[in-house]
DNA sequence: AAAGTTATGCAACTTTGTTGCAAATTATTT
DNA sequence: AAATAATTTGCAACAAAGTTGCATAACTTT
């Protein structure tokens, strides 16, 4: 795990730092998305709040990870799971909100369905997110 | 047009004031999606920050307007096309998100398709941004 | 191991959103 | 139409979320 976390992080040339490992560590660990407080709270305060706001700002500059729009507007983030080069993401995939637990689940093998857009609109990218009731709370 | 906004108001058991008569009349003149700020500055701050946040929270619950999820994680509402009753939207049609002027339009021709979800996922609501230029900007 | 570079933490600040309460406005009753 | 009841508004004060500058600390490079 330290490997590959050392690999991510030299990859896209940032310098391996305690709060860009434990952080990058977190996203690994969880399957879901994690929102800024989340974080804070699972790294057991150990960072300065501003420290996590950069670093997550770095990561999604990298393409480490990506945001999520959720109808409640609240901002999280999961890990690219494809190769998303710097400042280009593709994430094709759907995000699922459980509205029991919250908890936010990539569906990697779901893509995002093209649409017809009415005459006059190109579309650059699309993004779905779907809310319900997740495996692990039905 | 302040007859239908009279009717607006009453229709959902509002009493008609002034500053929910304004903020309607600008959802109904643009097409496109407001944020908070957008109808601070439209309103000529008029209206208390907190009296426009207790506004677009009672016409959110009355099904009046509906907030759209956007990738950048910026809150932004709009006019519900469809007859939303009170706690429960529906308008199921794609959002589109400008990347040059940044305006947010509601596709209320493009229905958002259904995907196909893992065992164990069941769906309530899905919604879908698309990013791209739009038909004012191309 | 030392110099150079980058990241961190602190403090202070800005922006965004919330809550309680008195005054003002709107709706209702007579 | 005036008076009463019910809501809404604005203010103040607060809480939460996010940003910026800068000295110190940590990481990289040689």
């Amino acid at each position: 795990m330290d490997v590959q976390i050392d690999l991510i992080l030299k990859r896209n040339q940032l310098s391996v730092t305690g709060s860009r490992m434990k952080i990058l560590e977190l996203f690994l660990e969880s399957k879901g998305a994690l929102a800024h407080g989340d974080i804070e709270k699972r790294t057991g305060e150990k960072f300065d709040r501003v420290t996590v706001y950069r670093t997550l700002q770095i990561f999604l500059e990298k393409g480490i990870i990506h945001n999520i729009p959720t109808s409640d507007n609240s901002v999280r983030y999961a890990l690219c799971t494809n190769d998303c080069s710097e400042g280009h993401h593709h994430d094709n995939h759907v995000h699922f909100v459980c509205s029991a637990c919250s908890n936010t689940t990539c569906l990697a093998d779901v893509m995002v369905p093209s649409v017809k857009l009415p005459v006059g609109f190109s579309p650059e990218e699309s993004q779905m997110v779907v809310t319900g009731i997740c495996k692990d709370c039905k």
